[in-house]
DNA sequence: GTTGGCACTCTAGTAACGAGAGTGCTAACA
DNA sequence: TGTTAGCACTCTCGTTACTAGAGTGCCAAC
């Protein structure tokens, strides 16, 4: 990932430093480009606007400025924005009351684990104005922890397995004429008894075992072809890396003046629905900790562009992990999205703990 | 719901009506309006332009047919697309190629319940190169099937709810200090017994009858919240009327011209995320049995002004139902999409009846 | 190193204009 | 009476020309 373009000329001054910040946050607020007057005028610089003209050129020269034709303001180009990410901004936290806010939200899902993440999305993209994305935790390797068969109808029965930390999957399953009640509830205790607790590659082994048992009761092949099922559960759930990427406030990305034109819109829309390009990040965000930014045109495919993404990893590196996250125009408000981004990982860290615990 | 709003002067003759169907068959194709003299060109109209154009003139009074200024050519007016849509197209099966396609994606999916309803929005999707959309079907009235308790960590369970067809809710659950395992299985034991079969109401009857049952066991607080919990769930899944409206395929949309400007689109879109619309949508198109088709402006919210919806229920009417459809611009290929919807929401109907015979 | 001054450049908006498409009307025709 | 050719009229769209305004870049003076 392609961080840090600067490389040019020496370090840049104090001043130089503080325009920078002024234009992108002049540029953020306004979404026109900015002009030295301008800034003069807004920002209590003690100096001339003839003299912020060559700083801007200097800024300009280094990459980190650009001008969209010669008589305009300048705007700031991606290597702007990730000096002033990465060089300009503290930390902002969330104000106490957002935090309240937010903590009583979530404390109102807290027994609901397939909320999570909705709730994450959701009070990203409120709280940043942007898009809020989100994942599920993904268990690292799903084990099996029961089997319920559950008859339905005549000659179908409902397979559950439920995995580790409750996920659960479930597939339907035909039965063979003249299967009772009893019969299920065997299988279901055989199977029960012998693959809880395995993972993918144990049950498979497991099963293989099975294979070569004795075939002369009535449930044998019934636990034998639910135990397949199962592992055909099990291989699809590992194999799955982000396995629902869920979003909200994409309306709120649509309303920026940059996606007025509903073209680059479309090319954002479409990456959204890039699942390996999502997994791509799904691995690189949940490998190390900490908020991670990608500013337009570090993003892989052409159409995240105009993009900016802020998203941080939650959960147990060794167990079960997730991401969360915003995504903006490119003309983000970083700070603001890097400090929520923060505290709705640290949220959704406490609330996976507790099923550790 | 409005529908024909043709009230004016006499029935239109089969010459006016054969133009009629001419200019929204080439402006759907074209997406441009339709002038008197390409219409005679492009089809063989054995008249000259300037009866054309009296005609066009008369099917403007008729308000079928509209003009965007003196000097352009004819509009489709939502009245006329209604007309068109009744009187005007015939059914248009899908090719038996495609019904052959789309068959064998659905029986790749056959067991797997939740893939059903996404299936059916991305199905119809490519088939009609719109938007597809679709909720999984919703049971009347949920009954309990079964219960389970799966520890979590040291003080916390899932509860997990089975309810008739197969349907799973889920809930975490804290535990009591000391809860041992077998106090779990107790407690499930007994829920089962007493709350199997049971809708919402008979629950909450139970329960009460549970609240006054002497408190001198070990297990009657825990059997006592999972029950209280349980209800919640239930009541939670009966009161929401579409649980999930599945999209996809909103790129087709977003790519048509008349979305060209990203500010209608942004009002779709925001009527997509309108819960409530969408539940009356829900309750009259599942009422009646049949395809229905919404033409612009006669969907109710006015950002919806701009779209065409084509919805067909599926399901069993006194268990579960649920709809499937198409959107997409008024300046849809209606016969095609009326079509495919009804052959997919056929398709959908027979993997529910499985699960009832 | 900073500043005021000034020429220069580019955009956005407006007006004028002509080409082209399509209508609506009318008078002639079958 | 319905149909048609002809023609004037209207409106859009693209082009050109022009102006006001914003902002730059450079230079000479401080």
């Amino acid at each position: 990932m392609t961080r840090g373009i600067r490389r040019s000329a020496g370090p840049l001054d104090q001043r130089a430093q503080s325009i920078l910040r002024a234009v992108i946050e002049e540029y953020i607020a306004s979404a026109a480009p900015v002009g030295s007057q301008a800034l003069v005028e807004r920002y209590q610089l003690q100096v001339s606007s003839a003299t912020v003209r060559a700083i801007l050129a200097e800024l300009e020269a280094e990459g980190l400025l650009s001008h969209p034709h010669t008589s305009a303001g300048r705007v700031p180009t991606d290597a702007g924005y990730r000096f002033y990410v990465e060089s300009l901004t503290g930390d902002v936290p969330l104000s106490p009351v957002e935090q309240l806010m937010i903590r009583h939200q979530f404390g109102q899902v807290e027994f609901a684990t397939d909320q999570w993440f909705r709730l994450a999305a959701t009070t990203l993209a409120s709280a940043t104005h942007s898009a809020g994305i989100a994942t599920p935790a993904k268990p690292r390797a799903a084990r099996i922890r029961r089997f319920e068969l559950i008859p339905i109808g005549d000659r179908m029965a409902s397979l559950i397995v439920v995995l580790n930390e409750g996920t659960l999957k479930q597939a339907l399953f035909t039965l063979d004429v003249g299967t009772r009640e009893q019969d299920l509830d065997e299988a279901v205790r055989r199977l029960n008894a012998s693959c809880a607790g395995r993972s993918a590659a144990d049950v498979a082994e497991h099963l293989r075992w099975f294979a070569q048992a004795p075939a002369d009761d009535a449930t044998f092949e019934l636990v034998r072809r639910a135990g397949d099922r199962a592992l055909r559960l099990l291989r699809e759930f590992d194999a799955a890396t982000v396995e629902q990427l869920f979003s909200d406030g994409l309306l709120n990305v649509m309303a920026a003046p940059e996606f007025a034109s509903s073209e680059k819109l479309r090319g954002v829309f479409g990456a959204l629905e890039n699942r390996t390009y999502f997994a791509e990040l799904f691995d690189a965000v949940t490998t190390d900790g900490g908020v991670r930014v990608y500013i337009g045109s570090e993003n892989r495919p052409d159409e995240m562009a105009d993009v900016s993404l802020v998203l941080a990893p939650y959960g147990r590196p060794g167990a079960a992990v997730g991401f969360v996250g915003v995504l903006g125009p490119t003309r983000l408000r970083y700070p603001q999205a890097i400090g929520t981004v923060r505290f709705v990982s640290g949220i959704m860290n406490d609330l996976v703990d507790h099923l550790y615990t």
